[in-house]
DNA sequence: CGGGCTTTCCAAAGCGCTTGCAGGAGCGCG
DNA sequence: CGCGCTCCTGCAAGCGCTTTGGAAAGCCCG
């Protein structure tokens, strides 16, 4: 069934139907009833291609997932973002596209889907610092959204991130007021925008209370469950063993407590751990049905939420290109769980 | 840069140029190597719509992803599959789109992309026991191919799918040789057609040595990690607690370890875990770079290798409409590692 | 030289929709 | 009655591509 069939049912025109389909004020209402009813009955729904090809919208938004091939990782956050993102976009009538993409051919794909006009607009993943990928965007003209932010881009560009650094400073805080003083960093890989301004957060807080660094408590890497694992078990061999680790995933923080345990240690009560937590709905912190204390103490901000309102931030600037791009700056809440308690020894020193 | 454009740039007419680039025999090679030569220093690529259009293809592929409601789960396994589709999709030229859609509006999302002719073929997920998603797709003419099966369907399709029988068969023969005779379940949802198949591979097992079942001893659920825990901790408080737990997801098996540690006990020595593993890239098995034992004993099966080859399946059957749809069904190598040991208390009973 | 090929190219129709413009119907009013 | 107005509807062009049915040009051969 297309506009064409439908309009000689009716014995009406292609135009008035189409008008009366998109809501255009000039069709009657009597006819528009007949018209929307009709349409409903013979399960009429417009050729996605010919009606964007006449408006030249796609009603599309396209992510690109970049895969590089070096990890073969596939980012565990990105299903539970994608999902809130799809709330919006089913809302909104729009389609999702997704790309995945070897590392390097990025740009190739952002030209492909501009040139070949495969949809209105990206959002884009995974940003880092001083990320070429915007330049790259604005330069060819595809709207965007960028899910974090990326230091030092002077153009002005929709976003939302969360707080990095001062969650994790406060989470730096929590820990220090609890007498640590040796804490470990588990980061993400720490060209990535989210991870350095984590780590920015926690050395500020060490600084502000004269803790010096150590680097050999300082990690990055992917963030999987046995890097956690590793990187504690490594951390814990040391002569002065952290008290407390810092970790930028709860899936690595899995790993951590993996280690703490190995070791014949008890989490939170030896050693004390404190998470970001992205409430991945497969993986939440805390027993079922949420009630009772979490597992880990942790700042908490959920990716599936970021993933709606980012999406809509999008839209937003594709339907009213002229106002300027949005921002929002989520705060994330530190949740006390049972994986922190006070430095063992006393928390001097 | 269209068309119309470059031809005249070239001055050709569009059916030479378009000719030239769809690679049809009457194009002279000089012509065709003139034609590509400007369509890449033009950046042209030919609009997907109007291609669409033309051609009666979209040359995009739908996945529809249900979200229940209830739950507000995301499937972790999702991202990794879609990741391996990606690739396939990338080779062959062909796009993505992915809907996420609440659990009781997928035949109104399937009958959307079907009459917008937005895909040319559909991904069918999770498949149930008897899912009347198949013959939905049958009826409204849909071409899909199915990630699983579904038992009891009578129409032949296309699927790809892991022996899951076979797969807990041989892991409950392995805990039973050591000697284990209370083995507990901790399984997926069991409307899930993968969930039953492994719940009958475990049945057999026990039956199969006479070992009577004790359905305290089987549990399921959306497979998180919260539920491992809850399931394990409940079960370790009976009067019998199991000596081994049979795992349908890695998630789940992180849980159950949480739980054997929580009750003082060591993993692989105390209690004996097995898990199915999908492989999934941010929850690797095993340590850093794949060498050494892996963590969990395990029936593995890459779901992104699923992913790759299930898309390519799908795309064999739009363009080869006539043959028979094929079918795949993969066998999982059960995976050794440190969490199984010799039952506790001697072998007998 | 002309007929029949092959090779190389083109004009134009059409895919299913939207939309600018035009026009008919009905009404009130001078 | 005729004018202008509002309200509704339709014609037809056009979105950017593919593809059918030729046509022009070049070639071989009798």
């Amino acid at each position: 069934m297309n506009l064409k069939e439908l309009a000689q049912n009716l014995g009406l025109s292609q135009t008035t139907v189409s008008r009366a389909l998109n809501g255009y004020p000039e069709v009657s209402e009597t006819t528009r009833r007949r018209v929307v009813d009709a349409a409903r009955q013979h399960n009429y729904r417009p050729n996605t291609r010919a009606k964007g090809l006449a408006t030249g919208r796609s009603m599309a938004i396209g992510h690109v997932i970049p895969l590089s091939t070096k990890h073969e990782m596939v980012n565990p956050v990105f299903a539970d973002f994608i999902a809130g993102a799809g709330e919006t976009y089913a809302r909104a009538g729009y389609d999702m596209i997704l790309s995945v993409v070897e590392d390097g051919d990025e740009a190739r794909i952002y030209r492909s889907l501009k040139s070949r006009g495969t949809v209105d607009g990206v959002v884009l993943h995974g940003p880092r610092a001083n990320d070429p990928r915007l330049a790259l965007l604005d330069e060819i003209g595809l709207v965007y959204a960028v899910h974090g932010r990326s230091t030092s881009y002077e153009r002005p560009y929709c976003w939302l991130d969360i707080d990095n650094e001062t969650a994790f400073r406060r989470a730096t805080d929590f820990l220090l007021d609890l007498g640590h003083r040796r804490i470990a960093l588990i980061n993400g890989l720490e060209f990535m925008d989210f991870a350095l301004r984590r780590r920015a957060g926690f050395e500020e807080a060490l600084r502000a209370r004269g803790v010096p660094f150590d680097t050999r408590l300082m990690r990055s890497d992917e963030m999987t469950e046995d890097f956690g694992y590793d990187a504690a078990s490594d951390m814990m061999e040391l002569a002065e063993p952290p008290t407390a680790f810092l970790v930028s995933s709860i899936i690595c923080a899995l790993g951590v407590r993996r280690a703490i345990e190995d070791a014949g240690l008890k989490m939170g009560r030896d050693v004390s751990v404190i998470t970001h937590d992205d409430a991945l709905s497969y993986l939440p912190n805390g027993s079922r049905g949420g009630r009772g204390r979490p597992i880990f103490t942790a700042t908490r901000s959920s990716v599936r939420q970021a993933g709606r309102r980012l999406s809509e931030l999008l839209l937003e600037h594709i339907e009213h290109p002229r106002t300027a791009p949005r921002q929002v700056l989520l705060d994330s809440e530190l949740m006390v769980g049972g994986s922190t308690g006070p430095a063992p020894h006393g928390g001097r020193t």
